[in-house]
DNA sequence: TTGTACGCGTTATCAT
DNA sequence: ATGATAACGCGTACAA
């Protein structure tokens, strides 16, 4: 029961083990005979290398590591899909990390450089916001995706970062509700004590509200329960029904996220409300299931695809000193579908 | 920018390498004083271990990996949930790796065992049937949680498993919908090829319509496009929509997924049908939206919880010694919502 | 209680 | 083209 190491492979074949290195590292200088014949041994006994050994040894990983915020993010599950496209094309490994919503990425991150030898790390959602000083022990390129943004005083040249204006898109799906006639608009949105997207995506609301003419009221905004996962189903499913129950006239219902969104959409069904006729309801995010939701929602979509590969190639582009370290604001896409409809 | 290493601390502290390896272990010999200012020193200089030399140098990594067949699969996602509390009440680490639908999880398994020394595996979906040969060179306990079950011809003994019974359960479901007076009823089901859960739901629904009269047609089976993603809403929708268009008479669905379902649902709202008045839809699983889609889903539900749990249990009693290989099948629960109806 | 020295399995640098 | 050997950073006998 003996794990077998490089050292058996070496005896077995009477050769070194810097030529069983060399065999399994496909390095040029060895005899085509002697790596098959080694290969050969390879298979036969079942070795397989020892990754902590390499890791200690190479300085030279060729892997970059994606750090999600959150699991069963479906938003995220896509863009990990490209990026894991992109970075086997470089011929690099991807490191596909979860972080816990109560760990801290930048520590995870830390750990993770000296334990693989990465050469770049990928953020997906999180905030950042409290961890300047680790973020500065991070000696290996970062780029921040789909994240909230890094404090104002946070030198904006010591890493890079790929998202959506959340206030702006944000504005552009309440303006949009208030240009087809809506003014009591709800939204469904972060908790008070957010600081992140939850944050600017409000601003938005509230800014195109005030753009149209139409007061911002206290009582329409609806933060998530705190009790309940954050962007669940079950969350804009509690908020929404709990709100449905005072009654306050209200013409439709922005939730800032699709989940959030399909959660709120039962529970007014339940409540015997119709959308969009009765009222409407918008998500944020453009996820696939909402074109399968009936009816399919009106959402904001984020570019996804283009933003995984901006992110991918941002990195790559740092990585091999092409560039030097960019912001890239993609621009959302109002994805109009059957849970809206105009107020006359 | 050199990467700090345990000699330096030592050597900043004035003490040896093995005081401050004692006071990173919590181990007992050691001088409480020294201990705290070795500890003050670590984080004033922002000292983090290397894993991978801790890993090589290791026999006993209290960790245990959860190998999930696939990303993005948010059946799994509410098990690992569970996993997770598990494995850290029992103060191990939970090492999560997700494997692609073309990856080889036993392999990936071997490579995990070598790195980080682990005590225990959970293969989470995939089918191992493959696998014989490789799977008898794990020398580490291992359990199947939620998946294809392995040939019979493999030795019972060397493994666990933790599953519903996925013939007796699809079942459970055909045989409502028969009782309830569908005569015609399409299955979304695996491609030809599958020979995992997806053959034996369908085996399920075989034998249900036997047993209730009812001639199996093969018109009314649905196998998925192996041009789109598995169990994925498009292929379910996809399959649905080309189903509907040969116009043949039908009052009922069952698709082997819940996420199926759902697309299958948006294909006949789409073609003009009406759930469940036209024809009744049904999933399988028991997955969080279905409860949230609008009409709600039939399904028949995996107990996760109880199933995750279970399999926790299992894994530290063989690690313990506590008990020997076993398998344990789980009853699932025949959730009628509101996409079903009789049919008179 | 503490320090020294060895070895974990691998890669890289030398010679040869 | 190949082999011996020194690191890589850490944990742990063993000695002190």
């Amino acid at each position: 029961m003996e794990e077998i190491t490089i050292k058996d492979i070496a005896r077995i074949c009477g050769v070194g083990v810097s030529t069983v290195s060399r065999a399994i590292n496909n390095h040029p200088d060895i005899n085509p005979e002697t790596k098959e014949m080694i290969m050969r041994v390879i298979k036969e006994n079942n070795y397989v290398p020892n990754n902590s050994a390499r890791n200690l040894k190479r300085q030279d990983a060729k892997a970059i590591a994606v750090l999600v915020k959150g699991i069963n993010n479906s938003f995220f599950s896509q863009m990990i899909k490209v990026l894991e496209e992109e970075i086997k094309e470089k011929s690099y490994a991807m490191v596909l990390q979860h972080v816990d919503y109560d760990e801290d990425e930048v520590e995870v991150a830390l750990k993770l450089v000296k334990e693989k030898r990465l050469r770049g790390i990928i953020f997906l959602g999180g905030y950042l916001v409290h961890s300047e000083e680790k973020l500065a022990q991070l000696h290996v390129p970062f780029i921040l995706s789909t994240t909230g943004m890094l404090p104002k005083g946070f030198s904006r040249n010591t890493y890079s970062s790929v998202a959506v204006d959340d206030t702006k898109e944000s504005y552009k799906m309440v303006d949009y509700l208030c240009k087809n006639g809506h003014k009591d608009i709800a939204i469904l949105c972060a908790r008070k004590t957010d600081a992140s997207i939850g944050k600017l995506r409000l601003e938005g609301y509230k800014k195109a509200l005030k753009d149209n003419g139409i007061e911002v009221r206290e009582e329409l905004i609806l933060p998530m329960r705190s009790d309940l996962e954050d962007y669940s189903l079950e969350n804009g499913y509690m908020v929404t029904k709990e709100f449905l129950e005072k009654q306050i006239p209200c013409t439709a219902i922005f939730a800032i996220s699709d989940m959030l969104a399909i959660g709120a959409g039962k529970a007014l069904s339940d409540a015997g409300y119709k959308v969009p006729e009765d009222i409407s309801l918008a998500g944020f995010d453009g996820v696939e299931i909402g074109k399968y939701v009936i009816p399919s929602l009106t959402t904001l979509k984020q570019p996804v695809d283009s933003m995984a590969r901006e992110t991918a190639r941002i990195l790559f582009d740092i990585i091999g000193k092409k560039a030097k370290h960019q912001h890239c604001v993609f621009d959302g896409e109002l994805v109009v579908r059957d849970s809206t409809m105009p107020r006359t």
